[in-house]
DNA sequence: GATGAATGAGAGTTCATTCAT
DNA sequence: TATGAATGAACTCTCATTCAT
């Protein structure tokens, strides 16, 4: 199903789209067979090269899988940071909390970002400055975003005076706290009202704990 | 100091033990490699038995590894119903919370049971039963004891009138939750003091939105 | 579909009994496997005994081995000479050699001799002795037993004068060298109707030859 | 003396030379130990390769058995036929049919047809398919095209009126037959005038069936 | 720059054999 | 004597990695 280039011949492109070619492949390998028992040859296959080209561009497969990693933690960061702000002050807030909430289900519910936290969890102990990379891009970062975003709150009134870096840890905890249990560490597909009750009943208790 | 013959040279326990000792072998290197990388060389070895005795007791890696997993997650388990069942209504609830929620954290982050959640996410590519195996024996059950005893606080008026089970979950995100981050995905040991501090601020939040 | 001996506690029968199984289950399970496939523990299990028994009355599998092989050659050479016997010089000579053809085949063609055949090809690398415990038991003698009974063929004037040994020998060769393509090695059943045709045409390729 | 580069340094004939090293290597060792105790290390190491190179050319064990089987059967194949083809009918039978006789029984006697025969028996149970391999390039097209040469031998009217088919089948049965036991299953090297003897009683005994 | 071919190291698994009971 | 348990050695096969082109 892949679309192949038809004027990649030798040109800088051409290049190009084999590296990106090559990191969707390794991730998607990754994320169905695990590090280790990932092959580099399985990987330049469903790249559409041949096994030393992946080594010509990322040396050996640690780099691979880290560069694979690094490249989705990108991605994650990007979408999680757009929907923190779309929390603004206006109006009623707790419509916009629930949105917001639901939102970042959807993101935290991705089949791409559970593949990214497997792997994470995966090979710690072979990769351990993967939490520097995935965190420095993604976890920590939407964290702060949000702790952000509620400072503003609280400075408008809307929320009651608080340390906004714990509130915003907490409520992400109480979004993804109970999706862990509920999608079954992601093997179970949750349908988007099951994330809205979720996303609701975690405005509210920390509506309950937070409003002014 | 008892006295009895633990030695194990040949007695009816020998079996036994060494089942025993490969299984503790086994989660340590499976903790330390990832399942894929482990070697059943390494895990006789440090078991200190051959590696056709682990074939012997076991039959082949597969079902080491789920063996090894669930004797862990038992453990796991028990640990955390014994903190559960700490929960009573006498006397001020916040102190009572705040012990708690601290002895949860304590086993949420223990060696042990990171090792354990991180094989879990690792491996359920390959071993999707794990799910049910440390499910059915750890978080799942936890939470419902939890929820247990919380439904008799609301009963005994000592907290607002809710679902049970919602609270639980979230009471056990509000805890867990931060934790992840400051802990480093386990790589960092967390010190008490900031154990008791997640707590209470958990709890205060908790308390915040369900007192009565 | 074995008997089990019920009477075998450790009586002078038991022993026996047990020894007469293990060779049994070997010579089946060498025939099905072949020798180095072959499983000591499957032989064990085959026969109703541990595998160390089998240690106890054989020593190692390459003694098990040959004593099988030996068991089942002198069970063929019994068959064999017991239809040589029967080449008596009365009547009409032609009905008699293909009575005795047809049963030299019958014998030839047999599952256990096929399997013993097979096994004496297969193993004669790693035991080159098997040649002399199997012709010493069975094909040589009973060519010799035909050259003698073709002897006295000769004598009362049947036969045209000739080398008996040679006599024997072709006869023996216009009976089974057929049969080698034929029955595709012992991988298919033989009817019988063919098993008579090819004993009437070495017969009577023999008769045109050897007639006086 | 030809002078072309027969070293194979990384010619593009490097690489059809190590596929038959391996090949001959691999027939050797099979040979040798039969094929479950051949070990794929030590045909890669006869060869001159590494191991995974056997890998990479033949898949497995099971097709490299195959294959080296195969070659074999066609070398055979190809010297029997040419012996078949020097049965004409011009000049005296009886020396024409003493040659052919003999030169068969060389190509029958050779080292390596004993090795091919030996393996076929042996591992006719693993390998059933080995009976077609085999006998569609080697024993039934030999018989074949000898039953041709019968035949026209017939209608040219220097033999009697006969199934060519069955009387092809049965010169080579005089011939082979007592072969099997002289050369003890080709454990012993037979003296080339052992084999004329052999060849002259069986065409003595085949003209005296079959001449018109 | 891209590749087909080759390899060293090591994986899981099996098995004949031997203790200790 | 018969056995459950343990083991050392060996097996097939895989894989990340590197030449030579």
């Amino acid at each position: 199903m892949r679309v192949v280039d038809t004027s990649s011949r030798s040109t800088a492109r051409g290049r190009i789209d084999k590296r990106q070619a090559i990191l969707g492949a390794a991730m998607q390998v990754f994320a169905r067979e695990g590090y280790a028992q990932a092959g580099v040859e399985v990987i330049a296959a469903e790249a559409g090269v041949a096994k030393p080209t992946v080594y010509n561009h990322f040396g050996d497969k640690q780099t691979l899988f880290r560069e694979a990693v690094a490249a989705d933690a990108d991605r994650a960061l990007e979408r999680n940071l757009a929907v923190v702000e779309q929390l603004r002050a206006d109006g009623d807030l707790r419509p916009v909390l629930e949105e917001v909430g639901f939102r970042l289900l959807e993101c935290y519910c991705d089949e791409r970002s559970w593949v990214l936290r497997r792997l994470l969890h995966a090979e710690l102990g072979r990769f351990p400055d993967l939490i520097d990379i995935v965190r420095g891009r993604a976890a920590d970062r939407v964290t702060e975003a949000l702790a952000d975003r509620l400072a503003r709150l609280v400075l408008a009134g809307r929320l009651r005076s608080c340390d906004p870096g714990e509130a915003a840890e907490q409520f992400t905890a109480l979004l993804t706290g109970p999706m862990e249990a509920r999608a079954r560490f992601g093997t179970r597909e949750v349908p988007d009202a099951e994330l809205r009750e979720v996303a609701a009943s975690a405005v509210d208790t920390f509506l309950r704990a937070f409003a002014p």
